[in-house]
DNA sequence: ACACGATGGCGTCAGGTGTG
DNA sequence: CACACCTGACGCCATCGTGT
């Protein structure tokens, strides 16, 4: 790990690490989460523990957020914020907070990124890169995950059908082996043409017998 | 009970690629 | 060209199973 990076652990330990609990404690954060069920941002804000403050996050990306918070971090634009928080987005106390500045409409939300990044500190741009990544990356590896999954149901398919086509093999050599060769067809055909001429041949005699 | 390795999930960085 | 996105790699942490 780099400086840079432990120093960022540092700084943002609340959000970095999403701590696996005791029991006890997920007792605790199931109250709690019962507890804000109506949560507005604001209210949320008083009962966050170590919020970490990123400027200007605009509503679209905490939509997303949200909707993609199960097993994420919560964000909210604290605290006049009109994002409600539902008791499913709230996961284990992590949050991110945005500045108080926010006028979050469907109109600006669709602007072009670097227009909303007008204005921010380095910083600012810094937690919002990390942030977008973060999200990425469980994209990524929820994919990936998918990926393998479908490709080990490909192979037992696959192998389903090997197996099917290896027992019409054995299937159609036994009922090969009841059909008389090329060889035994001929060998009979000249059988039947001896006889025939034999058959004939007594014939013949017959009548000259009479 | 304890130590220890394996495993899985996470956040971050770095580098490649696409896009306006 | 700047920016955003994707993803492999890395390190950290929690949990689990196993051997002692």
């Amino acid at each position: 790990m780099t400086i840079e990076n432990q120093n960022l652990e540092n700084d943002m330990t609340p959000i970095s690490k999403k701590p696996k609990l005791s029991k006890a404690q997920d007792e605790h954060i199931t109250r709690d989460e019962q507890e804000a069920t109506s949560f507005t941002g604001s209210a949320l804000h008083q009962s966050i523990i170590s919020p970490i403050h990123m400027a200007n996050l605009p509503l679209s990306i905490l939509e997303h957020i949200q909707q993609h918070a199960n097993t994420g971090n919560v964000i909210t634009s604290l605290p006049n914020s009109s994002v409600t928080i539902t008791p499913n987005d709230i996961d284990y106390h992590q949050t991110i907070t945005t500045s108080n500045n926010i006028t979050s409409t469907p109109d600006n939300n669709n602007k072009k990124t670097d227009e909303k990044a007008k204005g921010l500190t380095a910083d600012e741009k810094r937690q919002r890169r990390l942030l977008r990544n973060r999200l990425a990356a469980k994209d990524c590896r929820k994919k990936k995950k998918e990926y393998i999954k479908q490709m080990e149901q490909t192979i037992t398919r696959l192998e389903k059908e090997k197996e099917e086509l290896n027992d019409k093999i054995v299937e159609l050599k036994a009922k090969a082996t009841l059909i008389p060769s090329n060889d035994q067809m001929m060998m009979n055909s000249d059988d039947n043409y001896r006889l025939i001429k034999q058959v004939g041949e007594l014939n013949a005699k017959l009548g000259n017998m009479k």
